[in-house]
DNA sequence: CGAGCGCTTGACCGGCGTCAACACCCGTGG
DNA sequence: CCACGGGTGTTGACGCCGGTCAAGCGCTCG
C-alpha cells in the first residue's frame, strides 16, 4: 500500500478503525473545498484533478494526482481541504480516517517518513506544476504538458485531458490548446492515436523540449 | 523560535549540534538549486525568494517567503534543494543541521507536528501562488499581488518588488507590470508612497478584487 | 438514424510583448 | 556643491499571440 508498506505487525495491529476500499466513477467529487475532512484517500487507480474555484467563479486545476499519491493529505493538519477533488476517470482510493493516522504515526517513525515523503512530492510537484506548465508560450505549455504526461511505461505515447480541462491546468482557453496540439501535429511532433484527442505518439521530442 | 516553539526541556536536551544565527545581504543566495543540503533554515527577518530557472534560462519565483517560514524544507526529505532561495533584502535565519532535526523529531511528537503543519502551509502557499497570481489578465494578476503584499499590522499599505520580480512572480514583462501599477493609480485604486516604486496606499480595495 | 456534446477551424480584435526613448533616483568623483 | 553616469521605473508605438465569437465537423450514445 501507498502509505503503510514499511510498517511491521505492531504497527497495523494498532490500527482498530477499518480502511475503506472506494470506488469513484468519473466526474464524481471525492470532496469540496473547503469540506470539513473525511479522512485521506490513497489512489490507487486513476487520476484525480485538484480544482480551486476563484472568486470571479473560473475553475483552476492546480494539480493531477496519480497513482501512488495522497488526496487530500492537508486535511490531515487542518481538518479541512484547500480544494475540490475531482476523478477524471473511474478510480480506486483507500479512504483512511484521520484517527488512524494520528494514533499510527505517533508511534511509527516509519509512517512519520513516508508521511514526509508524501508532503515533499506533494511540493515538488506544486512548484513544478507551476514552473513548468504555467510558464511562457501556449505551444510550449502544451509542449510540457506533452512531456509531463507522457506513459511511464511507453515514453513514446503520452495522454491528454479534455480541452477545456487542459486550459484550466494552463491557463489557455480551450480553442487555444485545441489550436496548439494541431500545430504540433503539423510540425511533426505529435501524431494522433485516437479519435477523441487523448492518446498521441511522440514523433519528435526536440521540437517538444523548445 | 519558529520550529521549536513547543518543544519542552526534554527535547532541547537532545541537541547536541549548535544551531546558527546566520544573516544574509540583499541579492546573496542561501543556496543553489540542486545543491546538496546544509540544513535548513528558519526565516526570522526578512523575504526570501525561490527561483527556479527554465530550460531557456528563464527565472521563474515559484514562492516567497517570510518570517515565520522554513526554508528548504524539502531537503529535510531528499538531502536537495529543489529551487534556488535569494534574499530580496537583508534577512536574518537560523540555520538548522539536518541532524538535529531528524534526532529531536523521531523522538518528540511535538516538533513532528511543527514539521507538519510547515509542510501543510508550504503546499497551500504554492497552490495559493499558482490559483492566485497566475491567472486571469494582468490586471487582475498585479491587484491580486497588491493584495496579498499587504501590511498585516496597517492593511492600508502594500509593498511590491522591482519589476522583474514581480514579472517573473506573475509571469508578465516588467513592462507591463509597470503599466497595469500605472493603471491602477489612475484609477484611484492605489497611491505612490516612496519615489522607489515599492510602497503603494491602497485607496480602493473593491477595484483590486474585480 | 438523429441528437448532442466535444473537438476543430476560421475571422476578427484586444491585450500583452517587443523595442526604444525618456525620466528619475542615487552614488560617485571632481 | 554640482556634474556625471548607471540602474531602475515609466511611457509610447507597433506587431503578434491568444481570446472571443461563431460555424462546422465527427464521434458517441440513445
Amino acid at each position: 500500500m501507498v502509505l503503510f508498506a514499511d510498517l511491521n505487525e505492531q504497527d497495523f495491529s494498532d490500527m482498530h478503525t477499518p480502511i475503506d476500499d472506494m470506488g469513484f466513477v468519473s466526474g464524481a467529487v471525492l470532496y469540496a473545498e473547503g469540506q470539513s475532512t473525511i479522512g485521506l484517500f490513497t489512489l490507487r487507480e486513476g487520476t484525480v484533478k485538484l480544482v480551486r474555484t476563484t472568486v470571479d467563479g473560473r475553475e483552476r486545476i492546480v494539480r493531477i494526482l496519480k497513482p501512488g499519491d495522497v488526496v487530500g493529505l492537508e486535511s490531515l493538519v487542518t481538518g479541512r481541504y484547500d480544494s475540490e477533488a475531482v476523478a477524471m476517470v473511474n478510480v480506486k482510493v483507500c479512504r483512511i480516517p484521520l484517527s488512524v493516522i494520528h494514533h499510527v504515526s505517533s508511534n511509527s517513525p516509519r509512517l512519520h517518513l513516508k508521511l514526509m515523503q508524501k508532503w515533499q512530492q506533494a511540493l515538488k510537484d506544486a512548484d513544478d506544476w507551476l514552473a513548468e506548465l504555467n510558464f511562457g508560450s501556449a505551444r510550449q505549455r502544451v509542449a510540457n504538458l506533452a512531456l509531463k504526461m507522457r506513459d511511464p511505461e511507453q515514453p513514446r505515447f503520452t495522454t491528454f485531458f479534455a480541452r477545456d480541462d487542459m486550459g484550466a491546468m494552463l491557463d489557455l482557453k480551450l480553442e487555444t490548446v485545441s489550436r496548439e496540439i494541431s500545430g504540433l501535429i503539423r510540425d511533426g511532433a505529435l501524431k494522433s492515436c485516437d479519435k477523441q484527442g487523448r492518446r498521441y505518439e511522440i514523433l519528435n521530442e526536440q521540437i517538444l523540449a523548445i
